[in-house]
DNA sequence: CCCACCACGTA
DNA sequence: CGTACGTGGTGGGC
């Protein structure tokens, strides 16, 4: 049967527009090609995964439509296209002119109409049709015969809308979509909805009524709250079915049949084309999918896979063969379950430099493969390269294999060129970096009928993408000097913070539960005492219910304004309180704190494991400045400051034949690292003399002998002394101080006339960073802050406080995780049981034996002392007990 | 069912 | 109107 392919160009193209990054797709001549680029690798994954026979491509003319005359706002909110998008719409159009595919556009018509009209022919031709569109409108279209493809997201993943995915998704027939959308509105087209009416209330009505036309009619019958706000906006809705309607009979110079898609194309126009793009490795992949083979072509840009699946008695010969040669590093990626507990390897993928690649189903080993792979995996001399290694190093532990010469990890090494990323996705990383689209489901060749090796072509092509992503990062790092942290530093870490995961920390679960019926008990109690107060049961944890019971109800002053309301947090509560001493508030207060310290022992409970540990998740590639980030549960947050908070930390203990634990933290890590990058000397004679930091830094200050500093003075200098480093301002020290911003902005005056080198220090870390474009702490870790230049005040001076933050809080983070290898290998060298558990930013936590422990705090201490070289000492304190609050200090 | 927002714990 | 995180609840509706 004939298919017919239709595209809406404008959005398509848009949408790749905003996935890619322009950055990375632009020619040696500057012209800006991520739409291009995502629009026509799009356009080759749809030509190859759905052949159609047909295919067309329409293109919006301007905005000035029917529509637009009809309702003046339609669209009115968008912002002109931006110049680097528009100018790519002219390339596109030349990549479909080589490969032969008529363009549409019509005056005073969108392409959707255009589509809308083909589509009407060409069912009516008895055609298949295909619409590849990020417009909604389009899903009006959809029937047995003609599916919709949706970017979901990305240009890479496509949504297949047929009748019953309508249905599903918007509980509605196709037909009755754009009903649903005048309802509900379009904000991308400047199309208000009915307030209050979202997509399942506008199904259950088109379910109740059988027509918009019968809602209309009806609409005095809807009950309730939404049903009078849809009296009120019937207009608008009237209006929008008006133009949501896609046009079906437009007069179009040719027809579906005009249409015929062959391969014949115009090869030199191809290359023309794709050469002022300089796109290799599209072209390459144009060529293979659809013409196979072209002798112009550069062969570097193919990556054509041929996994190797090796069955029992072949692991040997293939890696003896492909994975032998100790300076070229061969691509690993292992499935399963990655994770500290409970891991399992189930397959292990291997791509080596000469381009080989095998899949190893791991349950069909036998001895001597077993043998062979441990022995290869465990060699620090076969290196191997992973992305995001640790949870894969924890899988291959649990089949028994203790992994090495893994050199580098490309999580980590696009970490360190780009921190502020909040994920790396290899198969992101891969389009980005190598321009390669990783297939998720390779659903078709020989592999395809056999189950058991599901996964291998995927699983083959992540381990290749993490070796060639590796030969991009590792030049990008060399030139931005940081190849020494991720090899000296992040990647050594990797092993330390899998070790620690799977140790785990001890828990008493009796304890949790103990406490868990305690905080139960009171929070009931808080809950009652502000029931009775108020005269009503409200939901104490809704700050909208609270809003209304403070603001309305009691008639309180009203707080700071938060983006939807009033703020009810603890520091606005207990002002309301002092004024007031209204008794709801108490209650509510601590209602709260009990709520929470509630929370967070259930949150523990669930997830003690069965050996009675709880075991985080470090992430390694989070924090922006380097600091380590731990979840599942986050054990860097467990409460402190409060005594029913401590009694949480009772609940971590030592267990299982350690005697104790041992904390080791550094005291004022940050101000001292500000101490010896500013060089100022007062700060540095403040740390040297060895007295109470915080009266010491008072006493300069106020000119007076330490003696005479009070807790008032110390704690104005203390409170300086912490929030240096966060880009502090006048008036946030006033508020913590409770004091005016002119009081406040005196005291910063004579903090700095002491400590000038701080100020200076302070302005030139700004300073260069708005220079060179990044910041750096002591051993190199960079961040980037473009917004830095921006015109934005809000984000620019968010830039500069980062920009003060970042080096402090970096440089404190790469001084502990140089002391946590130190820890580990000296550990080790003297051959103790003894072992780390935790790291909580400036501290760590081990488990010791009694025997030990003299020789591992001196050892511990040396290690965190010795992390760095500064002109003012690390100091360390050590506590140690039997619970984690026993060895607090 | 997912997402934004609020609130709050740590360094 | 101070940095860096993760978690859990509510409430609204991409």
């Amino acid at each position: 049967m004939d298919r017919l392919l239709l595209i809406d160009g404008h959005s398509v193209a848009y949408r790749a527009f905003f996935a890619l990054p322009v950055d990375n797709f632009s020619t040696t001549t500057g012209q800006h090609t991520n739409a291009v680029f995502g629009f026509t690798s799009m356009l080759i994954n749809v030509l190859r995964d759905e052949a159609p026979t047909h295919v067309a491509v329409a293109f919006d003319v301007s905005r000035q439509t029917f529509r637009l005359e009809q309702y003046p706002d339609y669209k009115g909110n968008r912002s002109k296209s931006p110049q680097e998008f528009t100018g790519q719409i002219p390339l596109i159009k030349q990549v479909l002119d080589a490969l032969h595919i008529q363009t549409f556009e019509k005056d005073g018509f969108e392409a959707d109409d255009i589509i809308g009209t083909l589509a009407t022919q060409a069912e009516a031709q008895g055609m298949e049709v295909l619409i590849c569109t990020g417009d909604r409108d389009a899903l009006q279209l959809v029937t047995d015969t003609t599916t919709v493809l949706y970017p979901r997201k990305g240009v890479s993943d496509l949504a297949r809308m047929t009748p019953g995915a309508v249905q599903d998704k918007y509980g509605v027939a196709p037909v009755n979509y754009p009903d649903i959308a005048a309802m509900v509105g379009e904000t991308s087209d400047n199309l208000p909805g009915v307030p209050g009416v979202g997509p399942k209330t506008a199904a259950k009505w088109l379910g109740q009524f059988g027509s918009l036309d019968e809602i209309i009619a009806k609409v005095d019958q809807i009950p309730g709250k939404a049903g009078e706000s849809m009296r009120a906006h019937l207009d608008d809705v009237i209006r929008n079915r008006s133009i949501n309607a896609l046009i079906r009979d437009l007069d179009l110079p040719a027809g579906p049949a005009d249409l015929a898609f062959t391969t014949e194309w115009d090869r030199d126009a191809i290359h023309t084309v794709f050469d002022a793009l300089e796109f290799a490795a599209l072209r390459t992949r144009l060529f293979e999918y659809l013409g196979g083979g072209d002798e112009h072509v550069e062969g570097d840009a193919a990556i054509a896979i041929d996994v190797s699946v090796l069955g029992a008695g072949q692991v040997v010969a293939w890696l003896d063969e492909h994975a032998t040669d100790q300076t070229a590093a061969v691509g690993v990626d292992v499935t399963g379950v990655l994770r500290p507990v409970g891991a399992r390897a189930d397959a292990i993928a291997l791509a080596s430099a000469g381009g080989a690649a095998a899949w190893i189903d791991t349950t069909t080993l036998d001895a001597s493969d077993d043998a062979a792979l441990g022995r290869w995996l465990a060699d620090p001399a076969r290196p191997k390269v992973l992305h995001d290694a640790k949870g894969q190093l924890h899988a291959l532990q649990a089949q028994g294999w203790t992994p090495a010469g893994v050199r580098a990890d490309t999580a980590l090494a696009t970490y360190l060129v780009k921190p502020d990323q909040r994920s790396y996705d290899l198969a992101d990383l891969s389009l980005r970096y190598l321009k390669r689209e990783l297939v998720v489901d390779a659903g078709s060749g020989q592999l395809a009928f056999d189950d058991n090796t599901a996964g291998a072509d995927t699983a083959a092509q992540r381990a290749r993408a993490a070796l060639d992503l590796w030969a991009v990062l590792e030049s990008e790092l060399e030139q931005q000097e940081s190849l020494t942290l991720l090899r000296d530093l992040e990647l050594p870490l990797v092993d330390v913070l899998a070790r620690m995961e799977s140790r785990g920390i001890g828990v008493d679960t009796d304890h949790l539960d103990t406490l868990h019926a305690e905080f139960t008990e009171r929070m009931l109690a808080a809950a009652q005492g502000a029931y009775d107060a108020i005269g009503r049961e409200v939901n104490l944890g809704s700050p909208k219910q609270l809003q209304e019971v403070l603001f309305e109800q009691l008639e309180m002053p009203k707080t700071k304004k938060t983006k939807t309301g009033y703020t009810t947090d603890a520091e606005a509560l207990q002002q309301l309180f002092v004024k007031t001493e209204h008794p709801f508030l108490a209650s509510l207060l601590s209602h709260r704190d009990v709520t929470r310290l509630r929370q967070t022992v259930e949150g523990l409970q669930k997830t003690v494991q069965p050996d009675g540990r709880i075991h985080t998740t470090y992430a390694q590639t989070i924090a922006a400045t380097g600091r380590l980030s731990s979840a599942d549960p986050n054990l860097q947050n467990i409460p402190i400051r409060t005594e029913s908070g401590r009694r949480i930390r009772e609940a971590f203990c030592v267990r299982d034949g350690y005697d104790l634990l041992l904390t080791a933290d550094y005291s004022q890590i940050e101000m001292r690292i500000m101490a010896h990058l500013s060089e100022d000397a007062d700060l540095i004679e403040a740390f040297r003399s060895g007295h109470d930091f915080h009266t010491v830094m008072a006493a300069k200050v106020f000119e007076r002998d330490p003696s005479d500093i009070d807790g008032g003075l110390r704690a104005r200098i203390k409170a300086m002394n912490y929030g240096l480093a966060y880009g502090l301002s006048s008036y946030g020290l006033s508020q913590q101080l409770s004091i005016t911003t002119g009081e406040a902005q005196r005291l910063m005056d004579d903090y700095f006339e002491t400590f000038g080198g701080v100020r200076d220090y302070l302005r030139s870390l700004v300073d260069e960073a708005r220079q060179t474009g990044y910041t750096e702490t002591i051993m190199g870790r960079r961040r980037y802050l473009p917004d830095l230049q921006s015109d934005n005040r809000q984000r620019r001076e968010m830039a500069e406080r980062m920009a003060l933050n970042a080096p402090i809080q970096g440089s404190a983070a790469d001084i502990i995780k140089v002391a946590m290898l130190g820890v580990e290998r000296a550990l080790g060298d003297a051959g103790l049981t003894s072992r780390m558990l935790l790291q909580v930013h400036d501290e760590l936590v081990l488990e010791v034996t009694e025997a030990e422990r003299e020789q591992v705090e001196a050892l511990v201490r040396e290690q965190m002392a010795s992390a760095a070289e500064l002109s003012v000492p690390l100091d360390v304190s050590v506590g140690a007990g039997r619970t984690w609050h026993d060895a607090g200090h």
